[in-house]
DNA sequence: CTGTATACGGAATGTGAATTCCGGTTTCGG
DNA sequence: CCGAAACCGGAATTCACATTCCGTATACAG
């Protein structure tokens, strides 16, 4: 029998058609249930219990339940709306005037989430079926190819770099993050410049890296 | 109360001294239980199951148990020997004549290992207290400083890393490693040079790129 | 060959969660 | 203000594992 976490977790309310005609109450609940859990799963991954995110959103697990049928679809919808964010940030980032800097922004924003949420890093590394379904439902593909084209377009981007490795990228960045142990904590910014650079394109201009020399700063030049 | 899970795991038997005077068919058990668990551990992750390993190893529980009176002291068994092996490459990495070379191998070898092994993946995200045990236990701290400062010295490494990094880097890669969402499979070690061309300092020179990745992953001959 | 310290197997137990159930409440149209 | 439809709470149930227990089998010293 497939475990109830085998069922494909949709995005939120299973409840009427879309989040239709919700009692009062019942939104209030549903709407406690989300933060207490995102509280809860940010700071304890996925080892956070049911009942605790009831607890936590002064309800009963029942509630918790009728909201979401599934622990899985819980963090589904919490994966979502992160996901949903890091769309946002892509479609700004397309827009950007450096196509550079629209993509690294990218990149730096997902990893800056994931270190602020242990639950949706280890999302990202234990889960790829909850995780692509969500980047698919955001339309992440399609920008982040975008992304990727423009800025290697513009020659600032290794050309040997396909947009299936933004992801990839972006969840080993993300894992840094948690490598929590001992004197470890706040130095994974740095290594998120590092990856940057071995990311731009041979002989683009590179920002003065950290302790290298004071360097007659070349800002990249928009590309025509 | 603490749970088993709370001691503090070591390296391998607890029965007499070290290893002595094992009775000839313990002895073999043993063997049969860690080569079991190497295998279970590896495909399945820290998720693999004790009764699945004494299974597989045509043994009862309680025989495992005999061996490893816990979950943790098996796996922090198996995280041991794979620790050795960094380290031994690390040995090797001191002496070898191009110093950049010498740690550039040490995390590709990681990197590789850790492709090949769900299991010390999963521990090495998400539990640094396992991992950094074995990793001061088989030196690697004094090593990968020695490695740095090498690379370091000869100018080919950037100057702002720390050896605290290296296990992050090892530890990042080698969660990108795991994802095996999709078309990404066999696109890691690409990945890996990005990371590694980041890394170099500024100016100095890069060897070619390798042209491309031949898809699929070459596993790593276990020794002996 | 024999006795005994060692090992063994695997059923039974214990625990920690997720998920179900159902009698009691609350909301809301009329 | 009323009653049915929607909701609620949280104790009870289920399930999946790790770990324990103990009668039996085996190695090996003498």
């Amino acid at each position: 029998m497939a475990t109830a976490a085998q069922n494909g977790p949709a995005a939120g309310a299973i409840l009427p058609g879309v989040d239709r005609a919700l009692r009062a109450d019942a939104r209030r609940n549903r709407e406690a249930v989300i933060a207490a859990a995102k509280r809860l799963f940010s700071d304890l991954g996925l080892d956070a219990q049911m009942p605790d995110v009831a607890r936590s959103a002064n309800v009963g697990v029942g509630t918790v339940y009728r909201h979401f049928p599934t622990k899985d679809h819980l963090i589904a919808a919490l994966v979502a709306e992160r996901f949903e964010r890091f769309a946002q940030k892509a479609r700004e980032g397309v827009q950007a005037e450096d196509p550079w800097e629209g993509l690294a922004e990218l990149i730096r924003f997902a990893v800056q989430i994931q270190a602020d949420d242990r639950g949706l890093c280890e999302v990202m590394g234990s889960r790829p079926d909850i995780m692509d379904a969500a980047a698919r439902a955001a339309g992440l593909p399609e920008l982040s190819e975008e992304l990727v084209k423009r800025a290697q377009r513009s020659g600032q981007l290794r050309g040997d770099l396909e947009w299936e490795d933004i992801p990839m990228i972006a969840c080993g960045l993300g894992s840094i993050t948690q490598a929590t142990a001992g004197p470890a904590v706040g130095r994974w910014p740095r290594l998120v410049e590092i990856m940057l650079d071995g990311l731009r394109a041979p002989g683009s201009a590179k920002l003065p890296r950290p302790p290298a020399v004071p360097a007659d700063t070349v800002r990249v030049p928009e590309p025509a």
